[in-house]
DNA sequence: GTCTATATACAGATAGAC
DNA sequence: GTCTATCTGTATATAGAC
């Protein structure tokens, strides 16, 4: 755990990189050692197989959602408003790990599949005390679940549908008002 | 287009239900052909490449969306309603189309990216009508691609996190009386 | 720890018989 | 229309030098 080799987390950067950006389809070993500035057996001196990569992921994913509950427990704007705002963005550490590890499941991984129905649990659990019932907690998940849904089909092009600035404001206040208890 | 060969459209089904089912890594063409009970050789008479097959499946998921958004508009429990309902089914054609196309479109093709948000506009521009305003609208269909996502995370074992029977009808009934004009 | 070279498997696609 | 056999490219992974 002590002083992790540069090579070995910017192996597991590129990988989720070329996740994000591109699918599943292109994260091959060779694009992934290409991307990263290493040899295909350099990569595989740190992670033996895809496999290993794919834990990895899962391993990072599981670390940043951690932190991410945290800090929706502390949010001075509350909760429920940082939980959702949180949904939309797009380039911060977690919602990259989110994304690549919703490839894979897409892709068929039965343990990204698990993990990402995991993360969902954790955060159903931080936002019940927020809200009024078991319905409003329902529509809360549901649209941090629509928000998110629609990043991963984001094309770096074209902007999302996803609203941003007031119209997201405007949202999250429509929500809260719902859910209150 | 008149009397279509029944091997087509099994083929057609195969290379749908592998990707729903298992993941595009799954789909293969020996797969596929397996599936249809059909000879890679026989399978590639009807789709001369995967881009083909991929072409198809969309052509298939046009059809049905625009037979859904004609439901949408004669629904007699209210557009809303419907469309919330009809977003958390799992075994009909036109959500195993989907499921199937946004399989591509996290597997990376560019071409099911770009239909999946074509379908989201043309459902957008069906609901406007019936809600309020702007933020509204954005609460729906936000609603919407969640209970949509979780369907594509469903494993055939375990049961989704998504409302059904009454906690499906309450929610509706809170989205209802939120959004209504 | 990182490299090159290579083994093995499997993907998509072609050729041509029936 | 459907088949078998085969070609070609490319994916993951191994072996072993440096």
């Amino acid at each position: 755990m002590s002083r992790p080799p540069r090579a070995r987390a910017s192996v597991l950067d590129a990988f989720e990189d070329l996740l994000v950006e591109s699918g599943e389809r292109a994260a091959t070993m060779d694009a992934i050692a290409k991307a990263a500035g290493v040899s295909k057996g350099g990569l595989l001196y740190h992670y033996a197989s895809k496999e290993a990569l794919e834990t990895a992921l899962l391993e990072r994913l599981d670390e940043l959602v951690e932190a991410d509950i945290a800090r929706i427990e502390q949010a001075p704007e509350g909760s429920v408003a940082y939980f959702l705002r949180s949904s939309v963005l797009h380039d911060d550490p977690l919602d990259r790990a989110i994304i690549a590890t919703s490839r894979l499941a897409q892709g068929g991984s039965a343990h990204a599949g698990a993990a990402l129905r995991s993360i969902r649990e954790r955060w159903e659990a931080t936002i019940r005390p927020h809200v009024r019932d078991r319905v409003t907690l329902e529509l809360v998940m549901l649209v941090s679940d629509g928000l998110y849904f629609n990043n991963t089909l984001d094309d770096q092009s074209v902007p999302g549908p996803v609203p941003t600035g007031e119209a997201l404001d405007a949202l999250i206040a429509l929500v809260e008002a719902t859910v209150r208890p």
